[in-house]
DNA sequence: TGTACATCAGTGAACGCGCGTTCACTGATGTAC
DNA sequence: TGTACATCAGTGAACGCGCGTTCACTGATGTAC
């Protein structure tokens, strides 16, 4: 049955958000896209409606989620609270709303051209965003910092993911934000 | 046809070797079983008289080439000249070759417990190594930096292999180089 | 404002392909005498 | 040392399943009058 003009932005963007979601947890490879349309509310078959492709869909759920100007919980909040939210257990736990970078970064990097280059903008976002609470003298010792302090959270998070030693991945976590360059 | 009990373990090796380098070039999902029994010079019929699945492969092919006090180029390399290597554009470019954390760190988080267990047991390796030429006074803070050392690396090697921008991801390398707490 | 019809988003069966895995067969190895 | 036979690693065809994708159909929407 047809749907109203609002119901088809709606069921395009639920879409984005359940990719989102699942990718997270199961990896782009381990998601069908039935399961991404369950999860929506749909049946596979209207999939094609809104998206292209797979592929495609991977592209457009990940910009959704993706940290930008335009889409940020709070563009002023501290470096110092972003990292200890990030460096978290509770963001370690939580992969279906997780950092995209920690979640799927390694797969990213071999995706697609549209892909690698939202998330490349969202890079340079971030690091934008650190670079005002970072250690330093001069813009160009506090964009090191920043730069530092990022490579560093995701990468801690990366091992936090794998280890399956509950006391290392906490100190993994809590070393590494007690290292941070960050004001 | 039957081969000799030394080609047998010279293949299960070549089985191995050409997986852990196929892993690191495209994912764990995108390499098929015949890909890998291709790479090996063999068909993909003998692949399960050497390994139980797919699955059992991808922890043993792991395995065999993570960083161990066995498995190890030079052990008393130090923590600087390894940071160099680590953080060059030629490791970045090399997949093939490269560190197994910044080349499938997201995906083996969501893995087998097998494979979990000896990606925790080489990250232990690893800051116990970068422990020795850390920066710090006691054990504690010389602990501490090198497990940010070792997040910041593998970070660092997720972003620049995800950034779409060369300088940018040069930037990333370089300056994550030039803030690691290594003597 | 009310009615008739064209539009088109969603449904669910179906398609075709590639994957992990199995298996009957082959023929070189290696052991028993 | 030489011979006969049992063993078993490798081959390649085949299986079954699940995936991305397509499509004929349905029926609510929204427009033309």
């Amino acid at each position: 049955m047809k749907v109203s003009k609002e119901q088809v932005a709606e069921h395009r963007t639920r879409i984005m958000v359940a990719a989102a979601r699942l990718f997270r947890q199961h990896g782009f490879d381990d998601v069908t896209v039935a399961d991404v349309m369950k999860e929506a509310g749909l049946t596979h078959g209207a999939f094609y409606g809104h998206f292209p492709s797979k592929e495609a869909l991977i592209a457009e759920a990940v910009g959704h989620v993706l940290p930008s100007a335009a889409n940020s919980p709070d563009p002023r909040r501290s470096a110092a609270d972003f990292a200890d939210g990030y460096l978290s257990v509770r963001h370690r736990n939580n992969r279906a709303t997780a950092c995209l970078f920690s979640s799927l970064g390694t797969e990213a990097a071999r995706g697609s051209a549209d892909l690698r280059h939202r998330m490349t903008q969202a890079i340079r976002y971030r690091i934008d965003h650190l670079t005002v609470d970072a250690d330093g003298d001069t813009p160009h010792t506090k964009r090191r910092a920043a730069i530092a302090a990022w490579a560093s959270m995701v990468g801690a998070m990366v091992l936090a993911r794998i280890v399956d030693d509950e006391e290392l991945s906490r100190e993994i976590l809590s070393e590494t934000r007690a290292s941070l360059p960050l004001r």
